[in-house]
DNA sequence: CTGAAAGCGCTTACAG
DNA sequence: CTGAAAGCGCTTACAG
């Protein structure tokens, strides 16, 4: 199939190959009879450009490189999903894990090696930063983040999440009107940006209260459920328990959840938890997760649609951060203090 | 960057271009004088060859195709790190989902425009599967099957997959050997493959225990959480109720565990629950999920060798399946019949 | 609206 | 071990 070339159309259709790479490629620009030939034979003998010699000729790779933290992730797919959908005719996508256990150091040299025309970051903690700013800077390379807020010295570009801040401030907040005291917050690594932003709201929150902040109530894990399991723990060990517990992403607060009810704590009587990212498990745990909903589809959905302007008018660049909303999605796992 | 061509390169050196190639691609053809020379240069000028003509010229595009049903699940993740493992450095993946809700029907098309090298199957239901065989034939794709059994037609291509007939069969016996009697399976969609399988093991081991097989006792539903939580309204709501639900995945597993809590059954003294997969949030589940382990991650790299072998020595066609081993988990959502 | 021709950056027989 | 030359399948000024 397709062995066929441009030339064998011409040769059918008695015209230049010229004339038949604009039925291509621009068609407005052939004349009515000599398009309606054209296309005639390419339906007949089934031909299709090699995308390849395409390519090449152009200077196009098709390819844009998304980096997430960890492929497995539902929020990923979720983001990924909206990228697709915005992007998926034009681009290739390559996706490109950050966690340190994937030996993709390679990294840089994808950029170089497969010409990628753009880049969604999807996480926050980048060992190439400086390399990734330096393409950006040497060869334009249209870069765009989204969900994560990023380290300074990538906040020159783009980017889309929603106010992690406000959000984690939010459902702090609410855990305080609940009569909570003594909450403790299990946050991320502690280079990871996104759940610094949720640690500066939960402390906001708390000093806005009359509560005191405690330092000792901020718990630094991996963002899974092992990370949450291993938080539980210590804090399940102290004398004196903490009412509540928010956690920095539903992974975790699962984690929590889960060991609290072999533990035989009741959630919520005598502990509240709470999670972040509304992920698709958090519905169905027992008992249901509050957490704090965040629109990941439209969260790929934007990143995209930034990215295909900076490809397109990279001259445009109105480098401001677009803001999603967040909700609070309260279910069981959460009460007045017991 | 690398806007510096091969024929630089030669200048420099002092050799012809077809010696800088050699010096690329066949280094062991070249003196050594000649090649340290060429590298030298090559490292001078921080040349890297433009793969887009490299791609052209040598007709191969280094990607492959990975149908998966649905990027989210930690399944399809895990064997997708898999495949990476061993394709990662060579070829470039391309993700299509085929759950009917993604509108994909450029698959096809994509096999042909972006001219893959191969094509991964994670996903029994192809709507295009002819289309596919078609391919094959004519142009000699190589394809692999991973994960599910596929339909009878396309049980030419060769398979990486646990004998899941054998793995129902004997999570059921654990069911039944734990004395329970009415045990019902929770299947998926009647047109998936995988599931089958399933469900004729676990209709054999009903059939080899004493036990009568009772049509009302297989459900069919998606294989999602939601699924399970549909299905479970339907158990729920009957006068007798069984005292083992075995669902064809976790995911299921997880609504059905999620609905029994809400309604206030006991699990395991009242209903026990078992999954299949042994997904990460099996094990954190409340009670924790006994279930079915499969190697996913073994499954991603099996397909993707076999792709490999499949791709470099077409002849050689050994069509056999692999069979990976599979094993049962029992935690604490299963226990002897209340 | 159409065509002849140059050229994109490589690879690969072929000849030596 | 090395090089001159053809050519992969397109696109794109340029000219008409």
């Amino acid at each position: 199939m397709s062995n066929s070339t441009i030339v064998e159309v011409a040769k059918l259709a008695g015209v230049s190959v010229t004339t038949v790479s604009r039925c291509l490629n621009s068609p407005e620009k052939v004349g009515k009879k000599t398009l309606a030939r054209v296309r005639r034979v390419i339906e007949e003998i089934n031909f299709s450009p090699n995308m390849l010699a395409q390519n090449f000729r152009r200077g196009k790779t098709n390819i844009i490189l998304v980096v997430v933290h960890e492929i497995g992730s539902w929020l990923f797919a979720e983001i990924l999903e909206g990228i697709r959908a915005v992007l998926g005719t034009r681009y290739s996508i390559i996706l490109t894990e950050s966690r340190p256990e994937v030996n993709d150091n390679n990294f840089i040299e994808m950029l170089v090696t497969k010409q990628v025309e753009g880049v969604i970051l999807l996480c926050s903690t980048l060992p190439f930063s400086k390399k990734l700013i330096e393409k950006n800077k040497s060869k334009s390379l249209p870069i765009v983040i989204g969900l994560e807020p990023i380290s300074a010295d990538l906040d020159q570009f783009p980017s889309v999440h929603i106010d992690n801040y406000q959000a984690a401030y939010d459902a702090t907040q609410y855990l305080i009107t609940s009569g909570h005291r003594d909450i403790v917050f299990v946050s991320g690594p502690k280079h990871s940006f996104v759940t610094k932003d949720r640690e500066l709201g939960f402390c906001a929150a708390i000093q806005s209260s009359e509560l005191s902040l405690d330092e000792a109530n901020i718990l630094h894990s991996d963002l899974t459920s092992n990370g949450g399991v291993n938080a539980a723990m210590e804090i399940f060990a102290r004398s004196v328990m903490p009412t509540a517990v928010f956690c920095a992403n539903d992974d975790m607060a699962l984690g929590v959840l889960g060991l609290a009810s072999r533990r035989g704590i009741r959630v919520p009587e005598e502990l509240s938890i709470m999670g972040f990212d509304d992920t698709r498990y958090a519905a169905i745990a027992n008992p249901p997760l509050s957490t704090v909903f965040q629109p990941a589809r439209d969260i790929g959905i934007g990143a995209a649609k930034r990215l295909l302007r900076a490809i397109d008018s990279p001259e445009d660049s109105a480098v401001k951060a677009e803001i999603l909303p967040h909700r609070l999605v309260i279910r069981s796992s959460t009460g007045p203090r017991g």
